[in-house]
DNA sequence: GCCGTTTTCGGCCCGACTGTTTTCAGTCG
């Protein structure tokens, strides 16, 4: 069973208990447990084979350590079932709902037998739930219209689509007279593979002058709210953004408080609170004078509570407050420290640009090499390269390191592994080249078994130098294959293979908290835009967001290598 | 149910908004 699977679990408990009305730092605790679950970086199934205790997850204690063991290990859960089979089936299914909570949800299923969204819609229609004592008119409306909204969202969308669309209405805003610091927060800021929704902020000396100026904009399809200091609007695809501008004075605090995550910030305040310290958007205030301080940047604000500086990408509630308080937060690697791009498609097989104008854009962005790795001959893929053409393509390459000045090209090639776990081009063709990454495109629904000795296969041959976005997952498109990825890590380890993190916003492949795992397994990591475009080599800020909210530093990422460094260690391998 | 520079009991984040109220409960981020 995977790990988020057991954190769905918990977190099913943990709003049975709320409706039931247990004690809400019980439920409290089984949410805490459910989102630690959730960003662990190792699979729970092998930390249980191999006899570790999982009470070293932060928030997991004896109880629910022994309920994991329980879950994993017979594939159900007593207490769980329970629980469920003591309240109406479906019941959680409400909460869903925007404005539903814990009472609300007891409320329409006491009185009026109500467990399903489709149930409560109709009830709503008959009048029924106005009707009851404490909800109304404008509260049953109000639900009505959530469910309806509901319905037309769509799912969180993946970071690269949602960053330029604020970037967008950030230039839009930013000219205006005053306005200073406009920053994405939220999910965006740390970098999360999705976003639900967008946060901006920013200061201004009149910030209902830039509210006004947000909610007029062409983008706006639709204002929701529209007050002195904030405003929430529909923009295209029903992608909602929630502007808040302030005063300058008190932009640190408020730029920690919304860029969270949320249990970063109670983790933070418990600390506080501990020191007598009341911490929240407007400042931190001591408790026993009553009096507030306030910050202009992020730094005073944690500086003021005893921490180093936390970066966004890190602020996950995973033991980055413990580390701040020890200065053992890491210098992360940056978009600067990256000295080239080493996975990038031409016209030679399903790109769109040549290798010459690649080349000359990634001079332009100051990477001192790129590596060219168009698709080989495998089934499926379009205009893959055999080995003659791959022949012709290196010349092409050579002739051109000769010309161009500035930028070095790496010849490549992303080689098909097949379904036995072969690669698609021969060791001689393979062996000529500067960099060979390795990369499954075909059968993806072999068993976990197959799946795994296919690409351990891969990962120990010799003429591999790197395995490329190794669960082919598609971010809200495709689900990851079957594999037992801590098996290829530290096989990967083991024969100082190269993993990459493929930077394409719906792929981010390796995910966060398996690029950390490699990171802890002493693997390299390779961050790779896999552009077909010019446009595509951008995508590299997506690589680096997640090489962060992996804790890497630059020294964990080959492409930070200056050029004669990195064909040191190419060559060294093979 | 978790946790410990107030350690094995007694705490457990903070403020805003909304709608339904008569002083506040429920929900959200």
């Amino acid at each position: 069973m995977k790990n988020s699977k057991v954190a769905t679990v918990f977190q099913d408990i943990a709003d049975l208990l709320e409706i039931k009305g247990e004690n809400v730092f019980k439920m409290r605790a089984y949410q805490k447990a459910a989102r630690a679950i959730d960003h662990y970086p190792r699979e729970l199934k092998i930390m249980i084979e191999e006899g570790e205790d999982l009470r070293n997850i932060p928030g997991v204690g004896e109880a629910i350590a022994k309920k994991t063991v329980e879950l994993i290990t017979t594939g159900k859960l007593d207490y769980y079932e329970n629980l469920k089979a003591e309240l109406p089936q479906g019941i959680t299914n409400l909460l869903a709902i925007p404005g539903i909570g814990p009472k609300t949800a007891k409320k329409l299923s006491s009185e009026l037998g109500i467990s399903s969204v489709d149930e409560l819609e109709s009830a709503i229609n008959e009048g029924q739930v106005a009707e009851l004592l404490g909800l109304g008119e404008k509260t049953a409306d109000s639900i009505l219209h959530q469910i309806r909204a509901l319905r037309r969202k769509d799912q969180r969308i993946p970071i690269g689509e949602a960053l330029p669309v604020v970037e967008d209405i950030m230039s839009a805003l930013s000219p205006i007279r005053g306005v200073r610091n406009l920053t994405p927060a939220g999910s965006l800021r740390r970098f999360r593979e999705t976003v639900g929704d967008i946060d901006l902020m920013g200061t201004a000396d009149d910030p209902a002058q830039v509210i006004s100026a947000f909610a007029a904009l062409p983008q706006v399809a639709q204002v929701l709210a529209q007050g002195s200091t904030r405003a929430s609007a529909i923009v295209r695809d029903g992608l909602q953004v929630d502007l808040r501008m302030v005063e300058h004075d008190c932009f640190g605090s408020l730029l920690q408080y919304f860029t969270g995550s949320k249990q970063h910030n109670i983790s933070l305040r418990e600390r506080g609170r501990k020191q007598g310290l009341k911490l929240s958007e407007y400042g931190i205030a001591v408790m026993v004078t009553g009096s507030l301080e306030k910050f202009s940047t992020e730094e005073e604000f944690y500086h003021r509570l005893g921490l180093q500086y936390i970066p966004p990408e890190l602020r996950e509630a995973q033991g980055e407050i413990e580390k701040a308080e020890q200065e053992a937060i890491p210098k992360l690697v940056e978009l600067a420290d990256i000295k080239g791009d080493l996975h990038i498609h031409t016209g030679w097989s399903d790109g769109h640009d040549s290798i010459e104008e690649v080349a000359l854009a990634a001079r332009d962005m100051g990477y001192q090499y790129i590596a060219i790795t168009d698709h080989s001959a495998g089934r499926g893929i379009a205009h893959g390269l055999d080995a003659e053409r791959l022949r012709k393509q290196l010349a092409e390459i050579k002739a051109l390191n000769e010309r161009l000045t500035g930028i070095h090209v790496l010849a490549g090639v992303e080689v098909d592994i097949r379904a036995d776990g072969s690669l698609d081009l021969p060791h001689e063709v393979l062996s000529e080249l500067d960099i060979v990454i390795a990369a499954v495109h075909s059968a993806m629904h072999q068993s976990q078994e197959k799946m795994t000795r296919r690409v351990l296969q891969a990962v120990e041959d010799p003429d591999v130098d790197v395995l490329a976005h190794p669960t082919c997952r598609l971010i809200g498109r495709r689900e990851p294959v079957a594999i037992d990825l801590e098996a290829i890590l530290r096989a990967a380890a083991r024969n100082d293979k190269i993993v990459e993190i493929n930077a394409m916003p719906d792929r981010l492949d390796l995910k966060d908290i398996h690029a950390l795992r490699a990171r802890d397994l002493g693997v390299k990591l390779a961050i790779g835009t896999d552009a077909h475009s010019i446009a595509h080599l951008g995508f590299m800020r997506f690589g680096v967001g997640v090489a962060r909210r992996a804790w890497c530093e630059a020294q964990h990422v080959l492409n930070t290598l200056p050029l004669a460094e990195l064909l040191a260690v190419l060559n060294g391998n093979r």
